[in-house]
DNA sequence: ATAAATGCCGTACCATGGTACGGGGTCAAG
DNA sequence: CTTGACCCCGTACCATGGTACGGCATTTAT
C-alpha cells in the first residue's frame, strides 16, 4: 500500500501530476480512510500505462478512452484508435523527416560558403 | 500595399495570428498613417518565413532568434540553431517510429486474436 | 448615401499538460 | 515536544500557439 508520494516516485512522475491525472479521471482517487489515501499495484500499473501510452503519442483524452476500453473489452475500438494513431504518427514522421532533410541540406550549404547571405535564412524567405 | 487582412490571406493565416506575431515581435507593426496599417512584400516574406520555420519544427522563440540572425549575418549561430534542431528532430523521429512500430505490432496481434484480453491494452499494463 | 466589410485596439479566452502555493493535518524521530 | 517530512485540498499560475469578442473608426461596394 502506497501513499501518493510513493506511487508518484514508483512511476517517476510528480505528486502534482498524479493529482492532475485524478482530476482528469485517468486515475482513481481512493477513499481517504482517516486522511491519507492509499494506492496499490493497480494504480501503479494504471499510471505506468498512462505514461507509456503518452510515449506512443496518445493524448490524455485518448488515453482516457483506452482505459475505458479495457473495461468493455472492445478490441475493435482499440484497433481503430491504434490505426488512427499509427496514421497520425506516419504523417508526423514524414513531416519531421522533410524538415530535417531540408535543414541538413541548408546547413551543408551554409557550411560550404561562409560568405554572402546565409542559405538557412534565405531559404525561409527572409 | 496590403492591409492586414490581405497579408493574412496571402500567407494563409488568420488576421488574429498576424496580430499575435506582431505582439510577439516576430512581425513589425507598420505605422498607421491615418488609421489603417499597410504591409508590403517584406512582410509577406517574413510571415511566410515564420510558417516555414514552424514547419521545420522551430518554436516561435527560436524563429525570433533566426530573424535576428538575418540582420547580423551570423552564419555560425544559424548553423548552431540548425544543428540543434536537426538533432532534436532526429530524436523525435526515432521516438515516433518506435511508438508507431509497437502500435503496429500490437494492432496485428490484436487483429489475429479477437478473443481474450486486447494486446494493445495489455501491453500498456492496464 | 448607406450598409456591409474591414481595420484598430485591448482584453479575455481556449486547449494541452502540467507545476506551484498556501493553509491546514498527521506522524515519527530526535 | 518540537521540527521536518509527508499528506490533503483548493486554487492559481505557467508555457505554447493561437482564437474570439466588443466597441469604435474607416473603407468599399451597391
Amino acid at each position: 500500500m502506497l501513499t501518493i508520494g510513493k506511487l508518484a516516485a514508483a512511476c517517476d512522475v510528480g505528486v502534482e501530476t498524479v493529482r492532475f491525472y485524478q482530476r482528469k479521471g485517468l486515475l482513481e482517487t481512493p477513499s481517504s480512510e482517516g486522511g491519507v489515501r492509499h494506492y496499490g499495484n493497480e494504480d501503479v500499473r494504471r499510471l505506468r500505462f498512462i505514461r507509456k501510452a503518452q510515449a506512443a503519442g496518445f493524448s490524455l483524452a485518448e488515453i482516457g478512452e483506452l482505459i475505458g476500453l479495457d473495461a468493455s473489452h472492445d478490441h475493435t475500438r482499440a484497433r481503430e484508435l491504434a490505426r488512427t494513431r499509427i496514421e497520425a504518427l506516419e504523417v508526423r514522421i514524414r513531416e519531421l523527416q522533410q524538415a530535417r532533410d531540408s535543414l541538413r541540406q541548408l546547413a551543408a550549404e551554409c557550411e560550404a560558403d561562409d560568405s554572402g547571405p546565409c542559405p538557412i535564412l534565405e531559404s525561409f524567405g527572409v
